[in-house]
DNA sequence: CGTTGTGTTGAGCCGAATCAACCCCGGTGG
DNA sequence: CCACCGGGGTTGATTCGGCTCAACACAACG
């Protein structure tokens, strides 16, 4: 939050939305031109900003094509929890139950440029766009499979189990989108970040995080990670990758409506 | 799980499931009946079984009617997080997405009797039960709340916080589902459930239930509990009840497939 | 050049886990 | 009828992971 927010020229290219999906479900030709087109309509926020104010009716549902946001809710007494980082591919504002009172906020954590994504939404019961439903179908699955994965971090792992599993689910998810390779990626995050999301107080993210440099399984260099083992990594925290996951039967999809 | 599985020969009445979709939209006459209609194809199960094994496919979804169940995670060591508790007017089993490998299961906490929920699914985009519809939207709203709720409680609260918050949730959902008053509530759970859904441990749920009692803010006695202030309760928790959740607008319904 | 935000480090404390008994109770079976 | 057994609850002693408080380093920025 400190750093000028420089508002970039060129649009960024909206090709971390297109790999997510198509990491999902294969898109044929014409859906991927259809999700190319969504380019259009683009907003931009400066770092800090907040995207859907807790308690404010929900915007339009839109796309990250770059940069980083935080689902997440703020206690009266400043405690925060961090729901879910939303990065680049990443949607947010699907559903804007709760009219009123929406029960967390985004906030843009870094600058980030997001389109439009209502169309696409629309295109979840359109029959002639099959592929790009099923894709949009098993999106939300995988990010109800996520929070689970965060609860079980918050509930059931060590702070040093967390930080390794978070890294490398973080890793995971921008190599889909794109960004970095396998055991390289952009972390443009601070430590309190890191401790709102695990759960963690940020002197303790810190030691954690110099314990996994000791032990030469991470390093951290001016916002960019590297995962130096990940095999020992995802042992040492027991992360299991899981299979992509795979979208709903286009019976059921319709039904679908959150929940266990 | 000790004491023999006795099978109850009267059918419990529907009453939990329609008391908790009344709660969440004023139901017609008609689409009340269709709710209680659904009475047929029940379906028990014994304390301890499966009824979503993880990584099956799901069943078809269903209402609980009596009985308690847990939707859980166990972690190959042994360790296992609680998602949320399955309460008699919930449902499950909504979705079938990531349809080999589910990401969670589903277990009976106590003699479990269930109805087949498929018919109010499909009343969702059913024009014909419109009220019907809003209250299963408004339901998987709740449930998503519940939720990230229940991960403020693991990533921020103290033991005590944990305990007292759960308690006040939990007499909140029964009391909408008609079971107990405005204190007092059954609660069939070991502490070791307890201890699961909260991320603590079993010995330090016992001490923190023992410290509540200390302080005359609960009594526990042979499966019921006893909120003796609950007005105290909600002060040491910071429980905000939150206002009865709303019903996502109809236009936007069909868009909400999980998710922020 | 001060300021502010972020990262780093040390000292000390406290909440919660662990380990290990023990009790109580209902159920079971000799 | 009673002895045994196992599950759940309770308790104490001890350890330890993680928090708090406090200070300092460093860089970017105004």
């Amino acid at each position: 939050m400190t750093g000028r927010f420089r508002p970039r020229l060129a649009a960024w290219p909206i090709d971390p939305v297109v790999r997510k999906l198509r990491s999902l479900t294969p898109l044929p030709e014409a859906e991927e031109a259809f999700v190319r087109s969504l380019s259009e309509r683009r907003e931009r926020f400066a770092p800090g900003e907040e995207l859907i104010p807790e308690g404010q009716p929900a915007r339009r549902p839109r796309f990250v094509v770059a940069g980083w946001a935080a689902c997440q809710r703020v206690l009266p007494d400043g405690r925060r929890q961090i729901f879910r980082l939303i990065l680049p591919g990443d949607h947010f504002g699907f559903c804007d139950r709760a009219a009123p009172p929406s029960p967390w906020s985004v906030v843009a954590l870094t600058a980030l440029e997001t389109v439009d994504a209502e169309a696409a939404l629309d295109a979840v019961l359109d029959e002639r766009t099959p592929a790009l439903g099923q894709a949009m179908a098993a999106a939300a699955a995988q990010e109800q499979q996520l929070l689970l994965d965060h609860m079980v971090r918050l509930g059931q792992q060590t702070a040093y189990e967390r930080v390794a599993h978070f890294l490398l689910e973080l890793q995971r998810r921008l190599h889909v989108a794109g960004l970095g390779d396998n055991q390289r990626f952009p972390l443009p995050l601070t430590q309190e970040i890191l401790a709102d999301a695990l759960g963690l107080s940020i002197v303790h993210v810190n030691r954690t995080l110099q314990q996994l440099r000791k032990e030469r399984l991470i390093e951290l260099r001016s916002g960019v990670a590297i995962l130096l083992q990940p095999d020992v990594l995802a042992e040492v925290a027991h992360y299991e990758p899981g299979p992509a996951v795979r979208a709903p039967s286009p019976a059921r999809r319709q039904l679908e409506k959150t929940s266990a």
